[in-house]
RNA sequence: GACCCUGUAGCUCAGUAGGAUAGAGCACCUGCCUCCUAAGCAGGGGGUCGACGGUUCGAAUCCGCCCAGGGUCGCCA
């Protein structure tokens, strides 16, 4: 099919208001709201205004036009819209050869010149996914899988931010472990995910009690105990804390933390007994002063000349990453490329970009500090202009006062050369909003290195957080709900199914894991991004309506129905292979309706890139399955008499199946054929 | 204070290039498995689309102002 033919009809509407009126007008269409006013409408108001003509007379003289039209059943004007009735066997006709004709129905070529980059997930490697950043993974692997399938080249990667101060201690209490012979007791990024829970505490409480001495003056604070509050203690601090001299917001501010600090660390020792009370002792005994170790970690594997410590960072960020490969696998989403953060610090270009902004004059000094002039840039590199921004753009923090060069700087060093890496000419970067302010500092940067050519190319996909229903999200104290619960969980209620059916124990494990993994999936793709979302867990397993599960029995009900019929003698292959002889025959609603959103999908997925909105796919899938749903309930396949009326019943089915598989491709969940 | 996002049914969300009577799912109530898998289908109740103005034939949708929630705005990433 060459040509929508609710373009056609625009098409014909615009050609007469040309040839009358001389004008040039937009012509917008829309569904009516019930089946009994036409299938596609157009309103003729502002046609009617835009000519200054009546809306009756307008509406009149397009009539006809529309009406001789093969593919036009009839037309009604009313109420000053020009409502429009498809013949329906025509239509169908159309509608279900094309897209059996098709390898794959609704793959396009309208992004065919484009190369694109998207990075997605770059969770940092010192614990597991987490519900937040695996939103990232869903929305970034549903815009790679849906550019792809619009023809455009892409490149996914992984951006592993390996640098992080936080990661310094994991690294320290993990070598520990390891030399005393320890053993992981879960997947090896949960575990990691406990070890830097439990060191980055110890840490914090050396250093609040440090802080503590130093502002008090009083040594007894740190003499013994020096990663630990105990209630003694603790009452001792704040009895300390309450006589000494302090300004009332220092003194407010420390017994917070002194507070918030010991709740924290008898949470953690109550979830993870064994191995919080080993880390202590283990860091006890062997770490003279944690804090200053973490400081010569975090320093060395930033110059990257240590070889020791070097090979500890990244055998550990290794594993941790390898832990989220393989979660992300679980549910089909797979990254082309890593690059380590790290690598690029190694590189020596930070130095040689900070010096470049600094002969420019970008940089405002204060002390040690180094701040990038956002707004100045912004301003005189027209940037504003091109971005019609109106407000100003507050300056973005590249070194801090210690002289030490900070995340922002690797990343514009990133960007420098990321595109190169697959000749991109667009890059999507799939982060949270948070980083908002730091996404567009980067792009300001590169405008200031005279690479707005770059920085062009350059799209912050923002999507909001995800926020927990009757939980709370702390990875400090091991509150987080992490996909791979998720999908356990879901795969519990699958298997409340399964149980009650005949299958064998591998086929039971085969569906369970494709529909633990939908069900998962879909529930976060199916929103907003823009939308900040109430996670509720619940949910994410339920196995009802509006749900991957319920995508997934659709298409099982379809592929049942051929191989039914296949058993039952009726000639699938031949009917399909001899296409141009099958007789539409449309008889019911449940047909028509399922055929009108079988042609959309073309349509789904341009606009879904045009408006930067994966979830709209998900949203079209159910549309889809609920209309198939009922087609099921209501139009026999197998037993219909009417060879005609049985024929097209088949040539829906399969144009369903085709449809689902399609945009299962996209959504990137597996089929079954039975479930 | 500035900027970004959000506010639609009891809950979770669709619907916003302006269009006719605002839709799903969950939850609640009522039906449907001698009939292609009931992870389904049919039906019911449930709404001042945050508030107020404006633009116009027409506003959940566009504009303005306000209210509420979340996020960011200089040493974390």
């Amino acid at each position: 099919m060459n040509e929508k033919p609710v373009d056609k009809i625009a098409g014909i509407i615009y050609q007469h208001i040309i040839e009358n009126y001389e004008k040039d007008i937009s012509i917008i269409w829309n569904k009516p709201p019930s089946a009994n006013l036409g299938d596609v409408s157009f309103p003729l108001f502002s046609i009617a205004k835009n000519v200054g003509e009546e809306v009756g007379v307008i509406g009149q003289s397009l009539k006809p036009k529309i009406e001789n039209q093969e593919i036009i059943e009839r037309v009604e004007l009313k109420g000053g819209f020009l409502n429009i009735f498809f013949n329906r066997t025509i239509f169908s006709d159309k509608v279900l050869k094309n897209a059996l004709k098709t390898e794959k129905y609704g793959k396009s070529s309208e992004e065919s010149t484009r190369r694109i980059i998207i990075e997605h997930t770059s969770s940092n490697p010192n614990g597991p996914l987490h519900i937040g950043n695996f939103r990232g993974s869903v929305i970034g692997d549903l815009l790679s899988r849906l550019y792809k399938m619009s023809g455009a080249a892409v490149n996914v990667r992984y951006y592993v931010n390996d640098l992080g101060r936080q990661i310094a201690p994991v690294v320290i209490g993990y070598k520990l472990l390891k030399d005393n012979n320890i053993e992981p007791d879960s997947k090896i990024d949960l575990w990691i995910g406990k070890i830097y829970a439990t060191m980055n505490t110890l840490l914090d409480i050396q250093e609040l009690k440090k802080e503590i001495k130093s502002k008090t003056g009083n040594c007894f604070v740190s003499e013994n105990l020096k990663y630990e509050i105990n209630q003694n203690n603790k009452e001792e601090i704040e009895k300390i804390l309450s006589s000494a001299e302090l300004d009332e917001k220092t003194r407010e501010y420390l017994l917070k933390s002194l507070k918030k600090l010991f709740s924290v660390q008898n949470s953690l020792s109550s979830k993870i007994p064994k191995l919080f009370g080993l880390l202590r002792d283990l860091t006890e005994k062997k770490v003279e002063d944690l804090s200053s170790l973490t400081q010569e970690y975090i320093e060395q594997y930033l110059k990257g000349n240590n070889k020791q410590i070097v090979d500890e960072y990244r055998e550990l960020t290794e594993k941790a990453l390898r832990g989220h490969i393989e979660t992300l696998s679980r549910f089909n989403i797979f990254h082309d490329d890593f690059d380590r953060e790290s690598d690029i610090a190694w590189s020596g270009e930070v130095k040689q970009i900070l010096q470049k902004l600094e002969t420019k004059q970008w940089l405002r000094h204060d002390g040690k500090a180094r701040l990038l002039k956002n707004n100045e840039i912004a301003t005189s590199l027209r940037f504003k202009e091109k971005y019609n921004i109106k407000h100003e753009i507050p300056d973005l923090i590249l070194v801090n006062s210690e002289g030490i060069p900070l995340y922002p700087c690797r990343d514009i060093a990133y960007h420098l050369h990321k595109l190169e890496k697959f000749n991109a000419n667009l890059c999507i970067n799939v982060i949270g909003k948070q980083q908002q302010s730091l996404q567009l500092g980067v792009r300001l940067a590169l405008y200031a290195l005279n690479r707005s050519d770059i920085a062009d190319k350059i799209i912050h996909f923002d999507y909001e957080y995800v926020t927990l229903v009757g939980r709370k999200m702390a990875g400090r104290e091991l509150e987080y709900v992490t996909p791979d619960e998720l999908y356990s969980l879901a795969r519990e209620e699958v298997y409340k199914f399964l149980n009650e059916r005949d299958y064998s124990e591998e086929e039971k494990a085969k569906i369970a894991n494709i529909v633990s993994a939908a069900s998962v999936k879909i529930s976060i793709a199916k929103i907003d991004p823009n939308k900040a979302v109430m996670f509720d867990v619940k949910k994410a397993t339920d196995l009802n309506e509006n749900s991957g599960p319920f995508l997934l029995y659709s298409f099982t009900r379809a592929k049942n129905i051929i191989s039914k019929a296949k058993k039952a003698n009726i000639p699938i292959e031949e009917i399909i292979n001899n296409l141009e002889s099958v007789e539409i025959s449309i008889i019911e609603d449940e047909e028509w309706n399922l055929i009108k959103l079988i042609e959309e999908l073309p349509m789904i997925y341009k606009r879904a890139i045009n408006t930067k909105r994966p979830d709209t796919i998900v949203n079209f899938s159910f549309e889809i399955c609920k209309a198939f749903n009922k087609f099921y309930d209501n139009c026999p396949v197998i037993s219909e008499k009417n060879k005609k009326i049985r024929e097209t019943r088949i040539l829906i089915v399969q144009a369903t199946i085709k449809t689902l598989e399609s945009l299962f491709e996209v959504l990137g969940i597996e089929s079954l054929e039975k479930m």
